[in-house]
DNA sequence: CTGAAAGCGCTTACAG
DNA sequence: CTGAAAGCGCTTACAG
């Protein structure tokens, strides 16, 4: 299938030595105009482009990236990897895209050398760096051999790891955890005057979710509000869970007046739940979203949302890749404080 | 950073040739037992692979696939992917994700070269592998310097495209393209008595769009029912132009009963239109959506979507291609016949 | 400014 | 069963 033409072909069609064509192909060292211009002309006769696998074996460099998420259909994470893709295009490298579709539940369930596999795969690559957006680095407890691997492939490849920072591995950890969207989020419900704030969704033993209850917990406590157990109902991420689990809590007895939800596919779930029990938004119940997917202007009842700046965070970490791969002194942190996007699916407390 | 062990080490490690070493990796000529234990010790104390790009340069493969789309944001090749990647990952291969962020519009406003940019990386990566989900492949009107260089990428790589089949070029095509999805909806929704049915978003100048539009003519034609160009708005495939064209139509002065959308983000537009008209679904509009993104089950109002079987999709595709590279007969076509899902958001016409 | 040659890390006939 | 050697397609000192 492939023609195969190799820097040879193009020598002898010019008339030089292949050293000759290298140097106009990287403009390294000089060459005389008009031997450039010739082998040229022959180099884009045949759109000739050097061969990328002999070039990474002198070079030690593949011009391409390696990134891992546990699941590219939810949107928190095509968003952030849109946005690296296109940074890394733009300074000329690929990105091979790992899907290890990890989570707690499957994780817990024995399923758990998929990630591991895949950090071996990338390693194998030989990519010029890694970022890693989430999988087992997410869970409070992380398991030895995951640390391992994870040490072995960072001390091998330049690394960046978006999550909380873990001792004694050579990544660079950028954290995307911020409690402070919850405490504001419910600073502003109680604002509105609601005393009962539930939260929904999320998987247990994730760093997200256990950090997210804490400030949950916290920031009733510091306002004196109340705080039930049956308040809180947790699964994991997507629609059908934020559905069951805000079903929990309204059926648990003690009518909430406010629910706080892990993210837009949780509260479109919520306001299902919501509707079934004949309950309205914002009158009965209002809904606060963490994670800002969509644009809440357009769903029904419109979204109020945390705009957690997922686009630059995306840029930031491929920055920090690259900066890390050229040796750039890394840069300074960037403030991801999220932003609380008011629309109509929260309002005053009615009861 | 790197170790760099090589065959070499292993080789003078466990004091046999790199010849050996390479045989007791790739099992390919008997070794004898007691050597071979001896080098695969040495391999595993150093967690030794063997450089691909030294590999690749000799057995011609990277074990690495392309795959192109145009907005991994969207659920639709969100979807697609990462039934492509999870069977590529078991066969071996490894995904280099291309997100050209090709729109119609963007297209037309000459931002063009993109794509190529992104054909011309793919062949510099020498991947074993294409598959093309879309891109300008779905316009009507394709470019001549598309077509070229498409001829050129499948040239000389195995590539699959998804979408309509285009002559002289040695691609593998396979047709998402299914008209009737949209004859089955609107005689579902013409038995449920609509006899005034509007078509919400898509891309005009794009085939799907195109096609989809056709059909809907032509069935509504078939059915008697009125067809008029106020009951058409179209802009493209995300929640706000949803909203907008719905818009546009329910204040064109005639009012419609039902709304075709184009897919689920299109229909979540539509229904916050529909809401902002202080209108009901479906007690005063039916909405049937057409390409199923979310589980119907979990919106407000359930909603009525077209399932074109998606992953099945993706699955064909990547089975299609590895067929292919590895030089088996072509499979037979699948049937990919969309199904629909009928929950709430469609019910009897009230006019 | 240009060429001959070594070497990147492997696999695979070719001999033994 | 095993080793020496050629060769995959490049880049880069080293000479001129």
């Amino acid at each position: 299938m492939d023609k195969n033409i190799t820097i040879i072909q193009i020598a002898e069609e010019s008339g030089v030595s292949i050293a000759t064509v290298s140097r106009v192909l990287n403009n390294t060292v000089p060459v005389s105009a008009k031997t450039k211009e010739r082998v040229q002309k022959v180099i884009d006769k045949y759109h000739y482009t050097p061969n990328p696998l002999a070039q990474g074996l002198i070079l030690k460099q593949t011009k391409t990236l390696g990134v891992i998420v546990p699941d590219i259909t939810n949107p928190y994470f095509s968003t952030l990897f849109s946005e690296i893709e296109w940074a890394a295009h733009q300074s000329g490298y690929s990105v091979i895209l790992c899907n290890t579709a990890f989570s707690a539940v499957s994780f817990a369930s024995g399923e758990r050398r998929k990630e591991e596999t895949y950090f071996q795969m990338i390693l194998d690559k030989k990519v010029d760096g890694v970022i890693i957006a989430g999988g087992q680095i997410d869970l409070c407890e992380i398991g030895d051999s995951y640390i391992e691997a994870l040490k072995r492939l960072a001390s091998t490849v330049p690394a960046v790891v978006i999550g909380r920072k873990l001792p004694d591995i050579p990544c660079t950890f950028v954290n995307k955890e911020n409690d402070s969207g919850i405490v504001t989020a419910i600073r502003y419900l109680a604002s509105l005057g609601h005393k009962r704030i539930g939260f929904v969704g999320g998987e247990r033993e994730v760093y997200i979710t256990e950090s997210r209850l804490d400030a949950y917990h916290r920031t009733l406590l510091e306002l004196k509000l109340e705080d039930a157990p049956e308040f809180v109902a947790t699964s994991d991420y997507y629609m059908a869970d934020g559905y069951h689990a805000a079903l929990q809590i309204l059926d648990c007895g003690t009518p909430v007046t406010a629910l706080l939800a892990m993210n837009d596919n949780v509260s479109l779930g919520a306001l299902r739940a919501i509707s079934d029990r004949l309950l309205s938004v914002p009158g009965d119940i209002s809904l606060v979203s963490c994670d800002r997917f969509y644009d809440g202007e357009y769903l029904t009842p419109r979204l109020t949302s945390l705009d957690r700046h997922n686009d630059l965070l995306g840029r930031h970490v491929i920055k920090l890749l690259l900066d890390k791969i050229q040796g750039l002194p890394a840069q300074d942190a960037v403030d991801f404080s999220p932003e609380l996007v008011i629309w109509e699916s929260s309002g005053p407390a009615h009861l």
